[in-house]
DNA sequence: GCAAAGCCGACCTTCACAGTCGGGATTTCC
DNA sequence: GGAAATCCCGACTGTGAAGGTCGGCTTTGC
């Protein structure tokens, strides 16, 4: 299970643009030498963003790109499925939720990938790009991880439980 | 992002043989056949099931495969982590979330990634084999969506510019 | 008109995934 | 003791997608 690069370069070049927000268009060449990623590459990947509306180009010799929205408007979800397509791609969890599987009768799983898709998406569309650059630069790593986790774990616990609706067996406590 | 069919075989397999629990070895034939699986394949991951101590096996005619622990006792972390490796790969999130990227410096995402991966791991480890099993045969699934990935793919992109106004819930800062 | 930017399609390489195959080793049943 | 059914294993293969490059346009500012 990964996320590919394609996404991330994607959310990278993003995040470069939330960082410059309102100073203008800021050049590909710019955000590749930054973020140390192959232009080339970024130059296939940002025309899939324009594509997808989170991004405005101005070409000329002072172009470059813009977020196409506030970047607190702007969620990682929108990112990874403009680059990555459906967020977890099995016939058993669509994009919407709504797909079924090859075997409607007895898929026993069908549930449980629904609930991973769900998952996937609460959190990356609870996370703005102003919230990346925000949290971006804080104390040394394992510190900041150990805290966030917590902070997640309660979180997660307690939106989990709002969205007990769906027909599956309360979370056994491990 | 996809979960890789060797998880969602080698999942299947232990759902079924979770059903079977107390009745003796199954055949791997026998699950292969039930599961409209191919049966050299799920050969292949069953051995790493095995090696992940997650299934016992009986050798003979009258032999078979089952589950190592109570069903109850198995997550399905466990089956994704045998046969697919770390649950979200990548430089940035680490399966232990302690790993590091390569731009510790600087490293914008870093915090996101972990986030998804604690996510997928509160989903993943909190349902049990015998959840799935519980929750398996239910009401009857939505009406059927035909799957068209590249469709499915274009229309999202399409959509994108329009979906600009969706509620998004900030993240907690840290 | 030249340089710097965006824009685009085509191409290339590598590698993991999904799946097959053929042959062994064990056990059971008759 | 053999036939049959099972697990066990390494090796092989084909396909597709991921990751990245390239060359050549068009647009714009000075």
């Amino acid at each position: 299970m990964k996320l590919s690069t394609r996404a991330e370069y994607g959310i990278r070049i993003l995040v470069a643009l939330a960082r410059a927000e309102g100073e203008g268009p800021r050049s590909l060449a710019a955000v590749a030498r930054s973020e140390k990623l192959p232009h080339a590459y970024l130059e296939q990947l940002v025309r899939e963003l324009r594509r997808a509306a989170l991004v405005t180009a101005t070409r000329g010799k002072t172009g470059g790109y813009q977020l196409a929205r506030p970047a607190a408007e702007i969620s990682l979800v929108e990112a990874v499925r403009a680059l990555d397509g459906p967020l977890l791609e099995m016939p058993c969890a669509g994009p919407d939720n709504l797909e079924v599987c090859d075997r409607p009768q007895d898929c026993s799983v069908h549930e449980v990938f629904v609930r991973v898709h769900s998952s996937l998406e609460d959190t990356l569309s609870a996370t703005s790009l102003a919230d990346v650059v925000a949290t971006a630069g804080g104390p040394p790593y394992p510190v900041a991880v150990r805290r966030r986790r917590a902070a997640q774990h309660a979180q997660m616990t307690a939106n989990a439980a709002a969205a007990a609706d769906r027909p599956m067996p309360a979370a056994p406590a491990r």
